[in-house]
DNA sequence: CGGGCCTTTGATAACATTCAAGCTTCGTGG
DNA sequence: CCACGAAGCTTGAATGTTATCAAAGGCCCG
């Protein structure tokens, strides 16, 4: 990774919604003075599955993804990290995944042991970081569904829905008109997701071109005409944001 | 659910699995004051999804499950839940999910308010129950390997393999001998789990029973001759307890 | 311009599902 | 006590979705 400017919290695009979300003026600046930002090219490992984990913190910017690898090279990925996503867990020094960096990728990061001890009485860390691991088991489980129940075709249109839920909280006028989303993910990242191959991906992608439930432009790019019309080829019908 | 004799937490089978695990005599004492136990039979519904839910606990006795279900009424069990799992998770004042009692059940439970009163001053059942979260965490994240990448037979072994690692955590006598499972699952309990149809399911625990790899013993039993062997079967390596 | 990487598209094959029938097991009532 | 029916399980045959194998088409960058 490379070195990188600083950034004052306050300026901070995930001020709002990362483990610090909940911090006052005070709390902010304890965090500000031990914080430290690392960069990481798209295709970088960010951790090694199994490695100590010297830091933790949260995904400023870019999009990373955690995964899973058995002996026979079958990969499957666990979690997509997007902005305001924390990477460590108080109490595990290590992960078993694999976190890469899908797109160029920076990190607000921690000294591991630093964080466990600030954490201790800073409770609204705690509580926000207890709140965003639940949230992120209802991801799994989530998940969980559209591995074991769902078609390729609803799968391509649930990742859809997944990034496009992410995008829309952030930016709230988004609701009605057309939703872009910058999807910097390879073929083989999404079927990595998913549960599929890179040409099952390709073909459903397409097809969902074709019939205009999606807009394709460029590679990495995708349009959304109508949320509820992608909402309903994800096979669940709640959808709304 | 019926009623059911009392309990003492010293003689309880969970004490050292479940939320109480690191409780004190003090402690265990508080929580044994507002502690009650409820009772359920196989097939009972314990939370429908998106209930409030009254009161928390810990799976005593039994098994549950935790399940999903699309408007076209396909099925995704998202969560096996066996003795000393918890239901019920601090701000969460209902889950996504419908919990089903799959044999007989006991719980032993709190009603949610006070428990989570109880949880600001006891820093040993707060710090188990974010352990055991994030636990839950890890093994949903599992399964999304075993649901997005296994093979029929590699999920059937995979179940065997989850349930025989909780019991031998149990019991460490058993590591050597033969594992003997008492499996209270429907088949088509276990294709919810396994993202197949029931009569795959059944194919392939025939095929695994003619191999020699598990043995049946009646249809909700089993025993495991080989623990090496069955983690052979399972596509990843670590089978190790 | 050439090479590498990613993506698309086509043909074929495999694995799991679906549809269908028969078999156990178990509880109930005659 | 046996007969019956319901529920759960097994097995077979046909079908279908997705994987696999193969080739060619874009796109970026040196």
């Amino acid at each position: 990774m490379t070195p990188r400017l600083d950034l004052r919290c306050a300026d901070c695009g995930i001020r709002h919604r990362a483990v610090c979300a909940r911090c006052d003026e005070t709390e902010l600046a304890r965090l500000e003075e031990v914080k430290f930002y690392r960069s990481y090219e798209a295709g970088q490992k960010i951790v090694w599955a199994g490695d100590d984990l010297s830091f933790v913190g949260s995904l400023v910017a870019g999009i990373a993804t955690m995964s899973q690898t058995l002996e026979d090279g079958r990969v499957q990925m666990v979690g997509l990290l997007l902005p305001s996503d924390f990477i460590g867990r108080p109490g595990r020094t290590s992960t078993p995944y694999d976190i890469t960096a899908a797109s160029d990728v920076t990190l607000c990061c921690f000294r591991r042991a630093r964080f466990e001890r600030l954490l201790a009485d800073m409770p609204h860390v705690a509580g926000r970081l207890l709140e965003m691991t639940l949230d992120e088991l209802d991801a799994a489980r989530e998940w969980m569904m559209v591995l074991g129940r769902k078609t390729a075709r609803e799968r391509i249109a649930s990742l859809a829905g997944v990034v496009a839920r992410r995008e829309a909280s952030f930016d709230l006028a988004t609701r009605t008109r057309d939703i872009r989303l910058d999807l910097p993910l390879t073929r083989e990242a999404m079927s990595e997701y998913l549960g599929l191959t890179i040409e099952t991906v390709s073909r459903q992608i397409s097809q969902l071109g074709r019939e205009g439930v999606i807009e394709l432009d460029g590679k990495r790019k995708i349009v959304i005409p109508d949320l509820d019309r992608l909402g309903a080829e994800t096979g669940d019908e709640a959808m709304a944001g």
